[in-house]
DNA sequence: TCAAAAGTGTTAGCCATACACCCATGC
DNA sequence: GCATGGGTGTATGGCTAACACTTTTGA
């Protein structure tokens, strides 16, 4: 979260905020949700203020319902980042010029900041981005072609990246990040992208079956060229114990 | 933390604090260094606030310098407890009685905090505890036996556990919690301990020689009944090579 | 018919597991 | 000498990595 919105008074905790790192998945390629500055110069992670009442994971979950009006998806809290630094005057100047802020009406905003950082893993096709009043635009960039962020939300999301990565060694992943049925392909990928680098196709297939997790489906995918792949969907009980208990994934 | 220290005014932040969970490791046991309160009913961890100007793990190592007289050692953030119950009236007003603290002085503290907690691997045999200000005492106690803990301290060092637990997959562990010397029944005890289960002497023996993280000793250790075991020693070099780039220690 | 995608099979090698066995030591 | 702790060896099964082969499809 950029520390430039009203805070509205009383009703949040002061200093701090949350950011969420939303992963989409779509054409093969992870994608993460943006917000554009005022003055197109930058983007920004989706953020917002912890109201005094609410959880820290109701607060990352309130940021997520507003700009993509999605509920009940994985949300994971994952590092707060804290550093002096990241509210160094010569950034907070560039972000008043960004989101184009009335600064006689917001001095407090030179005080530091500190922000726990929430990745979200959705359903591309379920999200309608919705900007903020700091913004002019919501949108996808893919992973590997971000454009310039404020502060420190390149450090965000490649932090978020790099600990999803171990997370994938003890938890499943690819439930609310793929539609329900979707080919072995689309979930090779999604690993793939996520570990930064290539999976042999066979292996993949059979360490995806021996988990348990996925149900193979009658009917198969048509619209490609080439062979038409089977479908799958995830047994989700099977997928919510696996999560739970954990299981061993070593790639 | 407990909210209830004196913020000292305007050189804190604001509603945050950090909590550290400090393990050592003696006797074959894993042990976490405890604060008791000023009536004696409960026992809390080593926290503290966060100056304006210094990062959130300069903070942490404050904290644990003050409690320890120990720098430069193993001290990694691993979760943000932020719920607002934590802070509860009823909570609060225990807290006061335990720690003896005048109300009228510090009307602050029925606010709510959130706690960014940090776990530490400090060697046992090192640290000088030092109690602070809302305690009269600072001491080692089991992790298996733990005291009562005033707030949700007893929830941070589970999460402190299971964490640790996951990091084992690829991070070396033991460097700053043993001593330069010590056997590999030490080391496997330190795994036992976290990983909550035994571990096959042989296998674990064997796995850690091939990981090349131990210098063997000529010298034997010699105190103990039985026959006498071999010294070890990490290699530093390689140990942080390992802790750098990772392993696959998948117990 | 051919290239690309996808399904299936096969092999070698590594490693975890579970023991067995032996040695050294103090009681 | 015997129980215990500690060092070493080994058989088994399972998994991974690498790659070969087949099938299907649209261009």
């Amino acid at each position: 979260m950029n520390p430039l919105e009203e805070m509205g008074g009383e009703n949040y905790l002061p200093g701090v905020s949350v950011d969420n790192v939303i992963f989409g998945f779509h054409d093969n390629q992870l994608k993460v949700l943006l917000l554009e500055s005022k003055n197109g110069s930058h983007w920004m992670l989706p953020g917002g203020y912890i109201q005094k009442d609410e959880s820290l994971d109701t607060a990352a979950s309130r940021v997520l319902l507003d700009r993509t009006g999605l509920k009940k998806v994985f949300l994971q809290q994952f590092h707060v980042f804290g550093d002096p630094s990241r509210s160094k005057e010569s950034l907070i100047k560039g972000a008043i010029k960004s989101l184009q802020i009335d600064v006689a009406k917001t001095h407090w905003f030179f005080n530091r900041f500190i922000t726990i950082g929430y990745y979200a893993l959705v359903e591309f096709e379920k999200v309608i981005p919705v900007p903020d009043k700091h913004s002019t635009s919501c949108a996808w960039k893919d992973i590997d072609k971000l454009p310039p962020l404020i502060f420190d939300h390149h450090e965000i999301i490649d932090r978020a990246l790099v600990d999803m990565r171990h997370h994938l060694n003890y938890q499943p992943i690819g439930y609310n990040l793929l539609p329900r049925e979707f080919t072995m392909k689309n979930l090779q990928s999604i690993y793939e992208t996520i570990l930064g680098r290539k999976l042999d196709r066979s292996n993949f297939t059979r360490k995806m079956l021996a988990s348990g997790i996925l149900d193979k489906k009658e009917k198969l995918y048509t619209g490609g060229a080439h062979k038409a792949p089977f479908l799958y969907s995830f047994n989700k009980q099977e997928y919510f114990k696996v999560l739970k208990e954990g299981f061993n994934n070593e790639f």
